[in-house]
RNA sequence: GGACAUGUAGCCAAGUCAGGAUAUGGCAUCAGCCUCCUAAGCUGAAGAUCUAGGGUUCGAAUCCCUACAUGUCCGCCA
């Protein structure tokens, strides 16, 4: 209900002072929303904005559309607080299985992340654009988008002909069980130490790449082959996340099928474009860029760049919005992305960027194998759950605590990567990796679970009924923070900020918390028993579908 | 050298884009709470002149300028 009395109140508030942005803020500990209005008004009317503050209040308090909400200044704050009809309202939408979900759209969006090269397994610095990513798509479904999440597989690159050459040269032999990742990421890291004590066998990998880009049959066997394996591994990660994609999308799909040809052709003709011999490139200094975009080689083969121009183009014939998670390093390409396709008049895709994820001891490599893998992070964190919730729950059987443990470990993982807003560069800390405590996924996990044990022990004596009176604080306190989650799917589809989530489902939790340390709920009587239970039956669905849109499973019990 | 991002208590973050009320949490520290719905919990104490210096404003962590520090990028790699 959020949402709705917010636009009540920009309303009442349009109709009080004329003004078009009525400047509202949170309220704090004042009240729901605020206004501070009256200083701008102040200016204008060169008045005492306590006295312009206290005129305003009347207006509203006056308007017969105001019910259900009370308008109080402080000075020159003018203060909302919504009445009980919005906490009553509020706790019957939570109630709802589908609630948080807005209204459908028709707008078909493309998230594509991840899309780390298969060269290896995904490291804790690739999750952070999965981590990022996915949330996304499930906050946009949320919404109300159909979303197609996609990865973009670098099927011909220079690192791929590295591991290519790898597996070509050195048979290796997979080993019982081992991951397809983790069988690649052996040749690609042997093949670049090779190069580094032998660089007279460069010209090797190049004659791959000129023979991938030929499409000569024998090396694009070898090449899918390998990057097949290496994205099986790569798959088993993610669908361990709960990560999906709905499409894996070749590169070498854009080259073959003449997209990139023909994308090349338009830019020829741009004014900007320089040639060197076959080299060609664009000058992109007068929007303020330093150095060549090169989309083509001298020896006339494809770059990524002209390939990924042609990937975008494919993307906005299939999609009304395009938007790619890409980290750090990719800032660069990515803008001169975005502008070349507003100079052939296409539109670019929306880039969410975050920042990196280092070790202590410096930056993660795949090449130089300096690396935590996904998988070793999972499962050292559900080693630490699993001894937890062994000493926590040791008459639960073995299978039952491990299934709590790997959705403990799976949610504390992806919790502590999505509540870090993107653009803050991290340093990977195993300490707060295994810290199931407070600002962690266990929290919000665990205040659901108490949750559910309250409803069934009242299921076994016998329910309740539903009642939405209200009175005390903390009832208050949390139906009103359980009233903004639909307010905060919205926000974060607009921003592209995943972290507000974490931050939501962290506080309502420490509210559930302080709910249930201080109001008794199956021991109170009569109505405030009923609507105890029926506020945390909300309580429980809140929690359920912020966890579900997190990618984190809603323990009923742990 | 240039571009982009970041700088908030011993440590890690929120708040910054859309400037407003005593700057919000967590970890670590200290003091309490399990005859009472799961203590992965709750309560309290202590800890910050929001990197520094200017400016705009009635009002700045938030906007502008400068400096410093850190990260990333600046390849006919991806």
């Amino acid at each position: 209900m959020y949402r709705e009395y917010l636009a009540k109140t920009t309303e009442l508030l349009r109709e009080a002072t004329g003004l078009e942005d009525v400047l509202i803020t949170d309220g704090g500990d004042h009240a729901d929303v605020a206004s501070t209005a009256a200083f701008a008004l102040a200016k204008q009317e060169k008045k005492n904005p306590a006295l312009i503050a206290k005129d305003i209040v009347e207006k509203i308090s006056a308007n017969p559309k105001s019910a259900g909400i009370e308008v109080s200044c402080k000075g020159p704050y003018i203060n909302f607080v919504f009445g009980a009809d919005y906490v009553a309202e509020s706790v019957a939408a939570a109630r709802k299985e589908t609630y948080g979900q807005l209204p459908e759209k028709t707008e078909k969006v493309i998230i594509e992340h991840t899309s780390a090269n298969p060269n290896g397994p995904l490291h804790v610095g690739h999750i952070r654009n999965t981590v990022i990513g996915d949330t996304l798509v499930r906050v946009f479904r949320k919404a109300g988008y159909p979303v197609e999440a996609q990865y973009y597989l670098n099927d011909m690159g220079r690192q791929i002909a590295i591991v290519a050459w790898g597996v070509k040269n050195l048979h290796y032999e997979r080993e019982e069980g081992e991951k397809g990742d983790e069988f690649i990421v052996r040749h690609y890291v042997e093949a670049n130490k090779i190069a580094k004590e032998k660089p007279e066998i460069e010209p090797e990998f190049d004659l791959m790449m000129e023979k991938i880009e030929a499409g000569d049959e024998e090396t694009v066997k070898l090449f899918h082959d390998s990057v097949d394996i290496c994205a099986e591994g790569i798959k088993e990660t993610l669908a361990s996340m709960n990560v999906h994609h709905d499409r894996f999308v070749r590169e070498t799909t854009f080259l073959w099928d003449g997209s990139m040809a023909e994308v090349l052709g338009r830019i020829e003709k741009m004014p900007d474009t320089q040639f060197d011999g076959k080299m060609m490139y664009l000058d992109l200094s007068k929007q303020g860029f330093g150095n060549r975009y090169v989309l083509r080689r001298s020896n006339g083969t494809s770059v990524y760049a002209a390939r990924d121009l042609a990937f975008h183009l494919w993307k906005n014939t299939q999609c009304d919005r395009s938007i790619d998670v890409l980290g750090a390093d990719h800032k660069l390409i990515g803008s001169q992305l975005q502008t070349t396709l507003s100079l052939i008049g296409e539109r670019p895709p929306e880039i969410v960027n975050f920042e990196f994820v280092s070790l202590p001891e410096g930056s993660m490599t795949t090449r130089g194998g300096v690396f935590i893998t996904a998988d070793e992070l999972i499962a050292e964190t559900k080693k630490r759950a699993l001894e937890e919730v062994t000493v926590r729950r040791p008459e639960l059987s073995a299978e039952e605590r491990e299934k709590i443990a790997n959705a403990v470990a799976v949610g504390a993982v992806r919790y502590d990567i999505v509540k870090v807003s993107a653009e803050k560069s991290t340093v990977f800390d195993w300490k707060e990796a295994l810290d199931f405590e407070r600002q962690s996924a266990p929290y919000a996990q665990y205040a659901h679970a108490r949750a559910c044990s309250i409803l069934e022990k009242a299921k076994e004596e016998g329910g309740f009924a539903e009642c939405y009176e209200f009175s005390d604080s903390y009832e208050i306190a949390l139906a009103k923070h359980i009233a903004q989650f639909p307010y905060v799917i919205e926000k974060v589809v607009v921003e592209l900020r995943p972290h507000l989530l974490a931050t939501y489902v962290r506080d309502l939790a420490d509210l559930f918390n302080s709910f249930y340390r201080f109001d008794p709920v199956l021991k109170a009587e009569g109505k405030v028993r009923d609507a105890r239970l029926t506020l945390v039956d909300a309580c429980r669905n809140t929690l359920h579908q912020a966890l579900d849109v997190l990618g984190i499973e809603a323990l009923e019990s742990m």
